[in-house]
DNA sequence: AATTAACCTG
DNA sequence: CAGGTTAATT
């Protein structure tokens, strides 16, 4: 018997990645909408277009209104009652719950009438109209001489119906027709209003862009600033200043860090040309709730710039915010200072950010680089970012831990910074996407149209992500990628050396903490290690195996599921063949030593452990790389 | 005194 | 997985 058979299978059983349950957001929507009836009148439920942005809807709606008015109104039938009845259901329904907010009132007028409403109402009229032309011809024929003397059977009544039907004919074309142009007024009429309105939304965020560039432009000087706090660079060198290193090694160090940036830009180019190529996908809700709740991370109020800069920004995103406090249509909008952006973990004590497993990678994103190190910065270093990450969520087609980290539930909101990011940006695609369709805007004169403008809110946001320091290589704390590569390098080693973990892990800037973590977190992987041998080592004998060599880990055996589970759950990464060889003898020696009864004495582990550790093997270069979790996971 | 690993606990 | 403790090592 071996140990596969020993193992109660009860033990370990696959965990489904835990579902992700995203807010239906359904505040944010209900501001889109109030925003949009106040727009455009209308009182139609409007589903808000997954992730477009007002102005975007608004082209969208104007478009179907117009286009989509002609083909709803399809002809009159006098079997079309229930639909009929349906269609009136419906617009009971839209008034009802339109009109909650003032009860009372009726549906305003024709003029905010759902169009298929309008339509039906019209066809109806039309129907009458045919209905009495017919009739007309009937009676002219029954006027006519009538060979078999059958006259059609009239009361004088009819006859008088008759007659004011046949006055009625006239009048109800004429009202008919009137209607129409009346309509067609309104609706002219209409598309001016919302034409009024979407240029002055034009100007606003002209407005704001250029104020937003204001602020983005006095920013980036600041970041250059010499002020140690001003940023990771400065304080870099700074701090290799002070260390008495020679000249030359700090210019090195610029010129590294000169590399790595233009690396890291470059990569970031290819993933917003990624992004912008692929088709537009629709979000899952029109204004995904902001992740507050889920942030357990306190605003960092230390920093000095933080919320001016925070408010200043605020002009930018994909809603246009009418000011740092104000609110749209009645409806309040988080303010600067409700922003839970997530804020640096400090290094000393990070837990909840080591501990979270959030790393939120969409497979599509794939910034390669950057994703492996978005992780947490300084206090001094972060940026507050308000607008273009507000209001996206956490999760979603996007952000779902699709990569696996179906750990923990707790997401590490800096690794989602860039997939937030690159959502937005995706967003102002997937608006731009529908303003293509509706309007064929010459894309050649960017800021003239919405489109343009639309173009323009992208190109700022790739500049920032450019700019943002978080995407820099070097980063002060160790992120849920770099825990899930410190999981898979234990498949390799389980001892590192202080100076292996340097060079696997040179995108993060070491220091005591981050070392003794990482060494810390070796310790835990090793702890587990050993339990799950110990345990299945006992399980074994339990079962009645004599003799060590009976015992064999396979890929299929409980104890590889276990440990597999454990530091490779996402199960996306081939564990090597030798780590199998080195698990299988971990047992071995531990079913010997049980069974030699070694065991009373308390430490007689130590002498497995020191042969564990001369079976490290050497980590792949792979490992190196900080892009390495997105090229060993995908190819 | 500092570092590290194992152990224990939450 | 992190915090804390202990023991061993340098």
């Amino acid at each position: 018997m071996n140990a596969r058979h020993a193992v109660d299978p009860d033990l370990l059983e696959c965990q489904g990645s835990q579902l992700v349950h995203g807010d239906p957001g359904e505040s944010k929507s209900n501001v889109l909408r109030k925003l949009l009836k106040r727009a455009n009148s209308y009182e139609e439920a409007m589903v808000p277009f997954p992730g477009t942005t007002i102005i975007s809807q608004l082209l969208k709606s104007s478009m179907t209104k117009n286009g989509g008015g002609a083909g709803g109104a399809e002809p009159g039938f006098p079997g079309s009652a229930l639909s009929s009845a349906g269609s009136e259901a419906a617009q009971e329904d839209a008034c009802s719950s339109s009109s909650r907010d003032s009860p009372g009132q009726e549906c305003p007028s024709p003029f905010a009438r759902p169009a298929h409403f309008e339509a039906e109402r019209l066809s109806d009229e039309h129907l009458r109209a045919k209905r009495a032309r017919v009739e007309n011809i009937i009676r002219g024929m029954s006027h006519s001489p009538c060979p078999e003397g059958h006259p059609l059977p009239h009361s004088p009544r009819d006859g008088y119906r008759e007659n004011k039907r046949k006055q009625k004919v006239p009048q109800q074309q004429q009202s008919f027709r009137q209607l129409v142009s009346a309509r067609k007024e309104q609706k002219a009429e209409e598309r001016r209003q919302l034409k009024l309105q979407l240029e002055d939304m034009q100007k606003q965020l002209r407005q704001l862009q250029e104020k937003f560039f204001q602020v983005y432009d006095s920013t980036d000087s600041e970041g250059n600033d010499p002020d140690p706090d001003g940023g990771n660079l400065s304080e870099d060198s700074a701090r290799s200043d002070a260390d008495e290193r020679p000249a030359r090694d700090s210019g090195q160090l610029a010129e590294t860090l000169k590399q790595e940036l233009n690396s890291a830009m470059s990569q970031v180019v290819d993933m917003v040309v990624k992004v912008f190529a692929k088709p537009p996908r629709p979000l899952p809700q029109g204004f995904p709730p902001l992740p507050e709740p889920q942030d357990p991370f306190p605003t960092n109020g230390d920093n000095p710039n933080f919320h001016t800069t925070n408010q200043r920004l605020q002009c930018f995103g994909d809603v246009i915010i009418p000011g740092p406090h104000e609110s749209f249509g009645g409806v309040p909008l988080p303010s600067a200072n409700d922003q839970t952006e997530a804020l640096p973990l400090v290094v000393r004590k990070p837990r909840s950010a080591v501990g979270a497993h959030g790393g939120h990678h969409h497979p599509s994103l794939h910034p390669s680089s950057l994703s492996a190190n978005v992780g947490f910065s300084p206090p001094s270093f972060r940026q507050p970012f308000p607008l273009p990450l507000m209001g996206y969520p956490f999760q979603g087609p996007l952000g779902t831990p699709s990569l696996g980290y179906p750990g923990k539930d707790r997401g590490s909101p800096d690794s989602m910074d860039l997939s937030r990011e690159t959502t937005s940006l995706r967003t102002k695609m997937a608006s731009n996407h529908h303003l293509g369709h509706h309007r064929s805007c010459s894309p050649t004169h960017p800021g003239s149209t919405a489109e343009g403008l639309s173009l323009c809110l992208i190109k700022s946001e790739v500049r920032l992500l450019f700019l943002n320091p978080r995407h820099l290589h070097i980063q002060e704390g160790l992120s849920p990628n770099h825990l899930k590569k410190a999981k898979l390098m234990f498949f390799y080693t389980r001892y590192p050396s202080s100076n292996m973990l340097k060079m696997f892990f040179s995108d993060v800037k070491f220091n005591r903490c981050i070392t003794s973590q990482l060494i810390k977190w070796f310790s835990n992987f090793r702890e587990f290690y050993y339990i799950q041998m110990e345990k299945f080592a006992r399980q074994a004998i339990n079962d009645g195996v004599t003799g060590a060599d009976e015992i064999a880990v396979a890929r299929d055996c409980e104890l590889f599921r276990a440990l597999n589970m454990h530091y490779n759950k996402a199960n996306d990464f081939e564990v090597p063949e030798r780590f199998l060889e080195v698990a299988q003898i971990t047992l071995r020696e531990f079913f010997n030593a049980i069974v030699a009864g070694k065991d009373v004495d308390p430490s007689w582990k130590k002498a497995i452990y020191k042969v564990i550790c001369k079976l490290d093997s050497e980590v792949p270069e792979v490992f190196k790389s900080p892009t390495c979790l997105q090229e060993l996971l995908h190819e």
